[in-house]
RNA sequence: GGUGGAGUGGCCGAGAGGCGAGGCAGCGGCCUGCAAAGCCGCGUACACGGGUUCAAAUCCCGUCUCCACCUCCA
């Protein structure tokens, strides 16, 4: 089977195939971190972990997958400023808390993360190629401004397909000594209200990077002059990713094969911004949803569509994992946790609807279908197909990142694992045996009785044929 | 003004000429001491108006509405 993407440049779906047979090398612009990320932010990163578990377990590429950090930006210098707080101890906070965000959502690492301020000289070799061939200039009033040259790239504009004509002046540098009001800043001069740590030194002047150079050069340093695949939010693509693209071309690169742009999180049908402020924060949404949940309702739509978040969302994510969770455990009994062994068959609609540009909800449908074939095999007593099922909803499960047993998701909601948990069980089982003996009396007053007890403080007992099970209510709020 | 995306049943969300994705919620049933879980059954929905076709949510024409980007953005 081949894999098939949207290609967002050539707005068409192709067939995947990377530069390097078996290789593939994906670069996605992460966060700028001028604040803590909210749910509409680790959007990108979930899409994109989806496209990289396919890539390596469907396909058996070997993936290298580089999230650049944009450590400094006129939003960070602006808010440290106003913070009277260190640029960079503002900016690492963010960094890391986009880290534990996204570790918490089960998001893999990235082969690297590299930042924007580590790459300074890498930027300066790309400047001095785009001056030698005529596409990049010094301002001539001394600012120390350097900017691209966007009359002298004729294709400027092709991957938005936009004319030059029509696009409005770029303001993110001041318009002193550009040669048209389209082109954009390489390098920004340092300014007198700008700290000394944001600066360093170039032979055009002391300055910080712009916002664009620092992707074109850390892409080329990790994944090479040509890549496969480009991704990003769809507000990236310009000008973020045309000027990226521009710069890159223009210096003699080939840049990336494929661009992938994800869609927003939407609320009440407008894009999420940090004005509708904090309860939409990774931090909060966590405390009322598990993590597992968050995931599901992030990756269960195609990545392309927007997303719309409203009040119940979160609640009918975590009923859906709830039901393949429910089935796991009922099949695997005795394994708290569980991971693909590699060698199962996937279900061939999982593979053509993953095919074809990662179609998790098609995915996920093929999901669901097994497991009702194995819920239907418990009924009848057949714990083999149960449990061959449970296996490949586990394979398929975990290549969407959200499968219920992998052990990234335990925490202290798991029961039976650690001492306390043990503790926990022998109490349980000890109320259990009780409600055995008084439905045995047929005393059902006092069997409901501890039934209540127990589910006041949060455990659910279920009966069974081979007697009764318990496990922790799933809500939330408890991680 | 330029560029791009979208309107699908109570809700979320796939699909892209014929066979009703899937989930959530709801109703009925089976099971259960009662529940829970599970299973079975129940919904002819595709913004609007035309058109093409044996057949249209899907193609064509027109209209309406919404969203995003146009140098801060996932």
């Amino acid at each position: 089977m081949t894999l098939r993407l949207f290609d967002s440049a050539a707005r068409e779906i192709r067939d995947f195939v990377p530069v390097t047979p078996g290789q593939v090398g994906i670069y996605i612009c992460g966060l700028t971190t001028q604040a803590p990320p909210h749910i509409g932010h680790v959007r990108f990163a979930v899409a994109f972990d989806v496209l990289r578990r396919w890539l390596m377990r469907g396909h058996g590429y070997d993936v290298t997958l580089i999230r650049n950090v944009t450590d400094i930006d006129d939003k960070i210098l602006a808010k440290s400023a106003e913070a009277g707080e260190d640029w960079f101890a503002l900016s690492y906070r963010n960094e890391r808390l986009t880290s534990e965000a996204l570790e918490l959502l089960g998001v893999l690492p990235a082969s690297y993360e590299p930042r924007a301020t580590g790459h300074v000289p890498e930027m300066i070799e790309l400047m001095r190629v785009l001056i030698e061939k005529g596409h990049a200039y010094p301002a001539p009033d001394g600012s120390g401004d350097v900017y691209f040259d966007v009359r002298s790239w004729p294709a400027y504009g092709e991957l938005t397909r936009q004319k030059v004509e029509d696009m409005a002046a770029a303001e993110d540098a001041d318009p002193r000594g550009k040669h048209d009001p389209r082109d954009f800043a390489l390098w920004k001069g340092s300014k007198p209200t700008e700290p000394e740590s944001a600066s360093w030194p170039t032979p055009y002047g002391v300055g910080r990077p712009g916002w664009h150079l620092e992707c074109s050069a850390m892409a080329r340093k990790y994944l090479g002059d040509t890549f496969d695949i480009h991704g990003g939010g769809v507000d990236l693509r310009f000008p973020h990713h045309e000027n990226e693209q521009a710069q890159s071309r223009a210096a003699g690169m080939g840049f990336a094969n494929y661009w992938l742009h994800n869609a927003w999180v939407t609320i009440s049908g407008e894009k999420m911004s940090k004005s509708l402020g904090n309860s939409l924060l990774i931090a909060e949404v966590t405390k009322h949803a598990r993590p597992l949940a968050v995931r599901y309702y992030l990756t269960a739509a195609h990545y392309r569509s927007t997303i719309e978040f409203h009040a119940g969302s979160l609640a009918e994510a975590e009923a859906a994992v709830d039901r393949i969770e429910g089935f796991l455990r009922r099949a695997l009994p005795g394994e708290h946790t569980a991971q693909p062994t590699g060698t199962e068959i996937l279900p061939e609609d999982f593979v053509a609807a993953m095919d074809d540009d990662l179609g998790v909800s098609g995915a996920l449908a093929v999901v669901h279908e097994h497991v009702r074939t194995g819920n239907i095999a418990l009924d009848e007593d057949e714990a083999e197909v149960a449990a061959q099922e449970a296996r490949l909803v586990i394979a398929m499960t975990d290549i969407l990142g959200v499968n219920p047993l992998a052990p990234n998701w335990s925490g202290s909601d798991t029961p039976g694992q650690g001492e306390a948990a043990d503790a926990l069980d022998a109490l349980v089982q000890a109320q259990l045996a009780a409600r055995a003996g008084a439905r045995a009396a047929r005393d059902y007053a006092t069997a409901d009785a501890i039934r209540d007890q127990l589910h006041a403080v949060g455990i659910q007992i279920d009966d069974t044929p081979t007697g009764a099970r318990w496990s922790l209510v799933k809500h939330g709020g408890e991680n």
